[in-house]
DNA sequence: AAGGCTTCCAACCGCTTTAAC
DNA sequence: TGTTAAAGCGGTTGGAAGCCT
């Protein structure tokens, strides 16, 4: 029986443990050539007896282009402790605010040098969140609950894309819809003996972006990394082309279920396609003006959660 | 100098969701 | 439409490096 995709990986000789460089860079070659995605078929035509998992997990935390390592600035860790205490453990969700750092260098960061500074006045905030002062832990969420918050988010700064009511790009917390950053990025430094390994692969990289020509045409569609689609988005990256763009719709949609849920309880079913667009455009006006990074950092975490709910 | 302890982070594991067949 | 693997994600671990005694 062979229902549904053909396996992974046979999971027979499969390598690991700490990636090599030559690794690395057969892991780099074959993405410059095709790009990211299409995974299962990387150990394969790479040679490299790794899981496909494995491979884009090394992409995806490592060796993509635009990432920053080691040396968080006051200014992220600001950032970090703000949007946990706001969201959780949800790395992914505080990665995109940080689009130069991976959900795992967060998780990793946070669990090694913010937990324990925050430790003295954790009390504090645990304290109110027994008593259901943060959105976050008020109650012990369902997965679909959380994720509809950030969904709220998401589909507000899609709607907010749409009606082309931006506000300042260089403030706009939400990455997707930031230009590519990464392209100038420089990296900072690689904090272990494989340094000059990476920064060869580096090289390598700038060598491929400076050619975006060669690679523009693959199974995977357009393709370098001054285009690359949801670059600032960790992981989503490793995801196919026409991602962003089904994001937003998929936002949209969201975003109209909501007023759909919203005015079913005040108003009948021929109410709810009248949403009068100043009421949007407060509601857009309201969140999207908190989403910028310095108004994340000023605003108490009451304020910044009340309008969530 | 050396042994033990701590810190840090890359990588893995396992679960959930998404999408291909 | 059901089954399955891929993708996404958060938690955890292993081991190298640094620090302490």
């Amino acid at each position: 029986m062979n229902m549904g995709r053909p396996p992974c990986c046979d999971k027979i000789g499969i390598k690991k443990g700490p990636w090599t460089p030559e690794e690395d860079i057969m892991l780099v070659s074959y993405i410059q050539e095709h790009g990211p995605g299409n995974w299962r078929s990387v150990p394969t035509n790479t040679g490299l007896m790794r899981c496909s998992k494995s491979c884009r997990l090394r992409w995806t935390n490592y060796l993509r282009p635009g990432i920053k390592r080691g040396n968080f600035t006051e200014h992220e860790e600001k950032i970090i402790i703000h949007l946990q205490a706001l969201l959780g453990n949800r790395w992914a969700a505080i990665a995109s605010y940080l689009p130069e750092r991976t959900d795992n260098d967060i998780k990793n960061y946070w669990n090694t040098h913010l937990k324990k500074k925050m430790k003295p006045s954790d009390q504090n905030e645990e304290g109110m969140e027994q008593e259901g002062h943060f959105s976050s832990s008020l109650h012990p969420k369902g997965q679909w609950e959380r994720r509809l918050q950030t969904d709220i988010k998401t589909a507000k700064q899609a709607l907010c894309d749409a009606l082309s009511l931006h506000t300042t790009p260089a403030t706009h917390a939400v990455p997707e819809t930031k230009p590519s950053s990464t392209s100038h990025q420089p990296y900072s430094h690689a904090s272990s003996s494989y340094a000059s390994s990476y920064e060869n692969i580096s090289r390598l990289m700038e060598n491929w972006m400076k050619t975006p020509n060669s690679h523009e045409t693959n199974s995977l569609g357009d393709y370098s990394f001054n285009n690359m689609p949801n670059i600032n988005t960790p992981r989503s990256s490793s995801s196919e082309g026409a991602h962003s763009t089904t994001n937003t719709t998929c936002a949209q949609d969201h975003v109209f279920d909501l007023f759909t849920f919203n005015s079913s309880t005040n108003y009948g079913p021929a109410s709810q396609t009248q949403v009068p667009l100043t009421m949007i455009e407060n509601w857009l006006f309201e969140d999207g003006a908190s989403q910028s990074h310095e108004d994340l950092m000023s605003m108490s975490l009451e304020e910044s959660t009340s309008g969530l709910f």
